[in-house]
DNA sequence: CCAATATGTCAACACTTGTGGATTTATTCG
DNA sequence: CGAATAAATCCACAAGTGTTGACATATTGG
């Protein structure tokens, strides 16, 4: 019985039928980000993860950096995400807000993307500037207008967003027990009138 | 006139007079590990940062854990620092917190050690669990019995201090300009009420 | 005063890291 | 078919890492 397992001899030259070996080393790329940051990740286990010679890391993403880059792009969808939260009814408006952001963080295909960032940011100054921007330009641009005019809007909604992030920190990050152990709809039921009255102010 | 500046070489064996150079190895080590993580602080850097031999960081503090344990340990006056929020009068309260829980981490003696376990957490699991415990069996036990009795009262504290750990991140970490622009006493304002809110429940 | 100990440097180890060059095999396209 | 290109591996380098052992100088305690 011929040996046909994981381990199996790596033959020299390009493998036979199509690849998905780009996309392969990709989604190891994001999972190793996600888990262990910037600095903990290296592309010797990026590759190994993917079951591919780390060179061919490098032939498809340039370097280290241009792997990290590409592993923090978003899907399209990730704003509508957000918009939609907008469509519950006037009075469960920050719990749907609270529902939806930390959905997309824990439960959404663009939770590794997002806390590969959010680790990254630790040590990385790309990855730092890279998610202060995308809350800047893209979220707070779409739920700031949602509240009301002016600059005071635009404050509120950053303000809100970053005690949102809180949440996803002290739940997937630091791990704070009692918060960490809580579903995410009782977090949403506690935490949503309180966001609302940001977002609204006291008027 | 003899060489006299910083890089003066260095002679062998002991330095005469008293020695306060495993404070000063603690101190560059902090300040390493606030500014670029764990895996981003080398001990050699911060032996060159102090002044001294990477050897001699060793033999104070036995491996590069045992100096990152040292570096995140907290002055005992934290507690009292966030206790005293509790004397301002009862309609301010969110904004009292607010304002003691940003001071402690952007401009307190203990900021250091705060923000090198906040950036550690991102990839040392010591890192994430002491900081996790720390606001879980410190501060969560300070200003829970504050505000009210029971299981809810720890959920609503832990929730609070998660949205207000969210402020520090966009302000520190990731930085997202529009809220890490705004001063202190501007956040403390408009998050004051929500805060409360969350604190107290509706009632 | 002298031994023990604390403070300090130096040199080297074994290892991991990002990265580049050379080579091999498959696919694609004229 | 044959040439160009894409996908893949192997090898090696130069730099940086944590850590250790040997040695040198000062301070301290009996």
């Amino acid at each position: 019985m011929p040996q046909k397992d994981e381990t199996e001899t790596p033959r020299l030259g390009r493998r036979t039928g199509p690849s998905t070996t780009r996309e392969d080393v990709l989604h190891a790329a994001q999972e190793r980000f996600a888990r262990n940051g910037f600095n903990g990740t290296s592309i010797r286990k990026v590759a190994a993860d993917a079951g591919v010679d780390p060179a061919l890391v490098m032939q498809f993403f340039k370097s280290k950096d241009g792997l990290f880059a590409a592993s923090l792009t978003l899907s399209d969808e990730v704003q509508d995400h957000i918009t939609a939260a907008f469509d519950a009814p006037r009075d469960r408006l920050g719990q749907s807000l609270a529902t939806a952001f930390l959905d997309l963080w824990e439960d959404s295909p663009d939770r590794p993307p997002l806390m590969a960032a959010m680790r990254g940011a630790a040590s990385n100054t790309y990855a730092a500037e890279q998610l202060g921007q995308f809350v800047q330009n893209r979220l707070i641009q779409v739920i700031g207008p949602k509240v009301g005019a002016g600059p005071e809007a635009a404050q509120r909604a950053g303000l809100a967003l970053s005690m949102l992030m809180g949440l996803v920190l002290t739940r997937n990050m630091v791990v704070v027990p009692l918060v960490a152990k809580m579903s995410r709809v009782e977090v949403a039921e506690i935490v949503g009138q309180p966001i609302q009255l940001l977002l609204d102010g006291d008027e």
